[in-house]
DNA sequence: CACGAGACCTGTTCGC
DNA sequence: TGCGAACAGGTCTCGT
């Protein structure tokens, strides 16, 4: 389900709350339950049971995909992967279908996390770097000029869509928002990285923030059963529009497969280059 | 270094 | 209606 909007729109109401649940912050945790254990990553489910006891959530951050908890002595670090969610249930609601582990809090909530899929992952360490090392940098911090960005794409000679996902590169993007931006670029999936100008780097940067923060301000994209409450799948240009008319220039936008994985473009709007 | 294939999983939709 | 194939927001690891 979910890329960097899905995953930032879930840390805001965590942090907020909303007219369903209470937010979670300083929350105090009663206890844990594990209900399929491959799910927990780090430690073993009795370790994780006697560590999560007792400690408070003092604040709820975001790299990449993972959602970061920090918590009185340790972090608890989750990845949704594909069909992972999370919900703020009351603690006396019965399990749910697909829930693989359950948080409790002395407020009378509990916080639970549903995959369906079974690819989600949480650990529970001492240290977060452990295991957001080799991650790179996060699109929406500025810090990373358009010319750095330039210098960084122009390093790998790699086809850009893949590169672009590539979450040791840039972290956040996953197959939507990577479609969704090389179209507002004009660039091709299948470009080689190490053929653009400075002035697409530029642009590509430019697009990438654009789709991420217009994605936030939606609340994430909901598509199918999974994620619910998100709006942004209604502005998509190409993901999911095979066979629509592109809203630019009217052709029929087209599905193709890069890296495996499903991609969606403008043949018009996303020239390859040298066709 | 770059890339493709296969693995990890379950549920829904597609095509005949 | 039924049934297998294809497909789904994401990484990993292995082999070339």
């Amino acid at each position: 389900m979910p890329e960097l909007p899905e995953v930032e729109t879930i840390r805001r109401m965590l942090c907020k709350g909303t007219s369903e649940y209470p937010s979670i912050l300083a929350c105090k945790i009663m206890n844990g339950q594990v209900f399929w254990g491959k799910t927990l990553a780090k430690p073993s489910v009795d370790q994780f049971i006697s560590d999560i006891a007792n400690q408070k959530i003092d604040d709820i951050d975001r790299r990449g995909k993972y959602l970061v908890f920090k918590l009185t002595r340790s972090f608890l670090l989750i990845h949704l992967k594909m069909s992972g969610d999370i919900k703020i249930v009351p603690e006396n609601s019965p399990t749910e279908k697909h829930e693989r582990v359950a948080i409790s809090f002395d407020n009378g909530w509990k916080f639970i996390f549903i995959d369906p899929r079974k690819f989600g992952r949480l650990w529970l360490v001492d240290d977060p770097e452990a295991i957001l090392l080799n991650l790179g940098f996060e699109p929406l911090d500025e810090e990373i000029s358009e010319r750095k960005f330039w210098e960084k794409i122009s390093r790998h000679r790699r086809v850009i869509k893949p590169l672009l996902m590539d979450q040791r590169f840039i972290a956040g993007l996953g197959n939507i928002y990577t479609d969704e931006a090389l179209y507002l670029a004009g660039l091709h999936p299948l470009t080689r990285s190490n053929t653009l100008g400075f002035h697409q780097a530029e642009l590509l940067l430019r697009s990438i923030r654009k789709v991420l923060q217009d994605g936030i301000l939606q609340n994430g994209s909901s598509i199918d059963w999974v994620y619910r409450g998100g709006n942004f799948q209604n502005y998509f240009n190409v993901y999911r529009r095979t066979g629509m008319p592109c809203r630019k220039c009217g052709t029929l936008i087209e599905r193709i497969i890069v890296g495996q994985r499903s991609t969606h473009l403008c043949p018009t709007c996303q020239k390859y280059p040298g066709s």
